[in-house]
DNA sequence: AAATTCTATTGATTTAAATCAATTAAAATT
DNA sequence: AATTTTAATTGATTTAAATCAATAGAATTT
């Protein structure tokens, strides 16, 4: 464990603060101590689409810039104040190498987060407004409550007006 | 390669046969040699859900259930004759052992798969049916050209009836 | 505390896609 | 080749969600 951390660069974000910009490269893998974060993009018309929230215990990063060091085309942001661990990819490279484990768990992860996303598209494709609401509020109660609103309407790709009256009618219908 | 070879059990598909059905385990991953399949699921109001398409030199499995040995939601069919590579967990795991390369290989290919899903995830949440369809063309142009049409609406989250004056408009323009 | 910015709600209207229904076209099976 | 099954098209209608617009409510900042 003591050997784990020394791979690590700690680093402090206050809420709003950047761990990436769009265009830049993500040289960074981050593992989040405590606070919450949120990875988006803006499309060619100005609207915003929130990719993924991250909290305490979960991993952040833009993984397609940061393997193969191409331009993000991510902003990952603070939502509030956070604690990071940073893995650079050399460190990265050097965890594996050194403790077995590390890429077994990096695995793992991968693993987990691509059943979680094909969960994800099944959702979008085939689910209404009121069921993708529902379904992520049961899934990640912490995110859902932690979060505004409109940034939870986005990762869902609703409007915010939708979503508020999605509330609406579950709140009526209870 | 000769090596590579002895871990694999050849498996010959005809169209319509399946690898997996639903609510088995599934014990294989599968390299198509030649020949396409897709995995799919039914949803409790008995709409089919189109999840995959693969073609040669992909693979395909249920990964959540091979990995964790639980029992499949999906169904994975051949949708012409079809020649596979078949790798069990156990083979799977020894291949890793004996072969570095091909962890590194099997890494690479969950990482490919993940960025494309992200890509996937944003489409099905942010593009109109004409955004879709065209850009699943020029992406996979090889599996539109393949498949009835009305798989490539449920990969889409689309009605046949919806993808087909969708490409009645882009003749129409062209 | 006042002002500004950000966030959520509500109403009216539009729109993209789904649904329902019928018909034509193509493919597979006998 | 004839029949059956499967696939695609087209039309009419409905519906879920988006858009446009205004207002109200919170949270920050000065």
């Amino acid at each position: 464990m003591e050997l784990c951390k020394t791979f690590f660069i700690p680093k402090k974000l206050r809420k709003k603060q950047t761990l990436l910009l769009e265009g830049d490269i993500c040289i960074y893998n981050a593992f989040i101590e405590k606070g919450i974060l949120r990875s988006f993009y803006i499309d060619e018309k100005g609207n915003e689409h929130l990719v993924q929230f991250a909290i305490e215990g979960w991993w952040i990063t833009d993984l397609s810039s940061f393997l193969t060091n191409s331009h993000s085309i991510y902003t990952i942001e603070a939502l509030e104040d956070s604690e990071l661990l940073l893995l650079t990819t050399a460190a990265r490279e050097a965890l594996m190498d050194q403790i077995p484990m590390f890429e077994r768990y990096q695995r793992l992860l991968l693993q987990n987060a691509y059943i979680a996303n094909q969960a994800r598209i099944n959702s979008a494709l085939t689910e209404t407004a009121e069921e993708k609401y529902i379904n992520l509020g049961n899934a990640y109660p912490g995110i859902v409550k932690r979060v505004p609103q409109h940034m939870i309407a986005s990762y869902l790709g609703l409007t915010p007006e939708t979503l508020s009256r999605v509330r609406k009618q579950i709140s009526i219908k209870s």
